[in-house]
DNA sequence: TCCTTAAGAGTCATGTTGACTATAAAGGGT
DNA sequence: ACCCTTTATAGTCAACATGACTCTTAAGGA
């Protein structure tokens, strides 16, 4: 091995440093597409395109600490609710001219929410929106890569964990937890054969005691479900086609 | 959003930067055990504790550069061998203080390799060995949680992909590439049904034509095979008793 | 009132898996 | 040589899971 840590005398301010980011692939689904929350860029460079939110790791902060700080200046949500939210991370992205103006590594993560927010604008972006996933522009930087890495995740994962429920409300139907996988995978999934597995699949829901429907429009009323406490599916819950990883 | 990017007048030297660096979890099958790649460290801090292998990454390289060439520098072997293995990127550590003498934020991968050469040591290590999965003492800065963190993966992507070639030399018998599962998550496996769900799986391996037999030790000879072209398996091979991610 | 939509109950044939049995082909020991 | 142990490989069988459907119930809308 050459230099595995920092030699003893090593002094930060010697070389061009890297500066650290974080990007943010924020999912949800609204009117039955799958959408991302972007940004349109206020200054150069790529003024005027539209990117991931994100923004730098302070000196005290963890990459998850700032994504969690920024999901929230993002979204408006209260820090409350932000931490109660899925956020994992994707990869790091840290091809040297990534950025053109410097040296930036971004450690990319990915947040599913659940009945989204309208976004606030404000900083240097000139708006926030949630865009239906695949119908915007080339986005800034690699941020495409990124937006298509964190689908590709999601939507392996939802293959062999519960993480389904949280693009979900506290409480739903199986309706609403099927087009999760629907949207997120594009396809159909039949109904009672869905509602036999998930049902099936220990924790995976807890039915809602209380008044047992709900409408949500037409057709007969649902029974509403929560989260259960189980995280992966055995056995798994595969895409009708399908690949993974 | 506050901050997305470096303002225009950002100055890189203006503040306390961060250092960005790559450890390796390069995990081998060797006489029935799962062994990791440690190195002994010769200086402060952590003097005399076993780390994962691992070193800065060079201004102008990308974290995967880094690892490959960390990869080649630790394990002896040439560049040309390295590039052919398998080496993911994990996930990235930025605890503020996981490095008591700055902030450094780094890039795990796990690196697969079959037939473990003997590694050199040098460097500001003492020394580098193949040790059993588990027996080490505690490791220096994160690094047990980056090495558990690695296991975890690989251990749940032996199951819905093909990865387990990745632990075997170009030729092997069923039986070699049983063990790496039977290794990998510390259980048994039966033999003619894990035969079965291999050899059903298209493109896991393909049968070698000529001489259909090896000798190992005992037992009747074996045929060999060569790892596919596929990288998925669909329907997974389920762990036993199982979890996921 | 009829039509459409969606929930939810069930059926049936097929495919996959886990548990086992049996046979073949080596090596080692006595 | 002979027997025993070890490993590969061929099958069998029942339990389980899945995909493709059918049918009934309970809304809302025209």
């Amino acid at each position: 091995m050459t230099a595995h840590r920092a030699p003893e005398g090593y002094d930060p301010h010697a070389f061009e440093p890297f500066a650290v980011t974080v990007d943010l692939a924020v999912l949800t689904i609204r009117e039955e597409s799958l959408r991302v929350l972007l940004v349109e860029r206020a200054r150069e460079p790529y003024a005027g395109s539209w990117a991931l939110p994100g923004g730098f790791v302070l000196p005290r902060e963890s990459a998850e600490t700032a994504a969690r700080r920024e999901l929230a200046e993002e979204t408006g949500l209260s820090g409350t609710t932000v931490a109660g939210l899925h956020l994992e991370q994707l990869r790091t992205y840290t091809e040297p001219d990534r950025d053109p103006r410097m040296r930036v590594v971004s450690v990319a993560f990915t947040a599913l929410v659940p009945d989204p927010p309208e976004p606030r604008g404000g900083g240097d972006a000139a708006q926030a929106r949630w865009i239906p996933y695949g119908t915007h522009a080339p986005l800034a930087f690699d941020h495409d890569r990124i937006l298509a890495d964190a689908h590709e995740r999601v939507g392996a994962k939802l293959e062999y964990t519960c993480l389904a429920t949280a693009f979900c409300p506290p409480e739903f139907t199986l309706g609403e937890l099927r087009q999760v996988y629907e949207t997120v995978w594009g396809v159909e999934l039949d109904r009672p054969n869905f509602r036999r597995k998930v049902l099936a699949t220990p924790g995976f829901v807890r039915a809602v005691e209380g008044p047992p429907r709900l409408t949500g429009g037409r057709g007969k009323p649902a029974a509403l479900y929560r989260a259960g406490g189980a995280t992966a599916l055995h056995p798994p819950l595969l895409r009708p086609e399908g690949r993974s990883s």
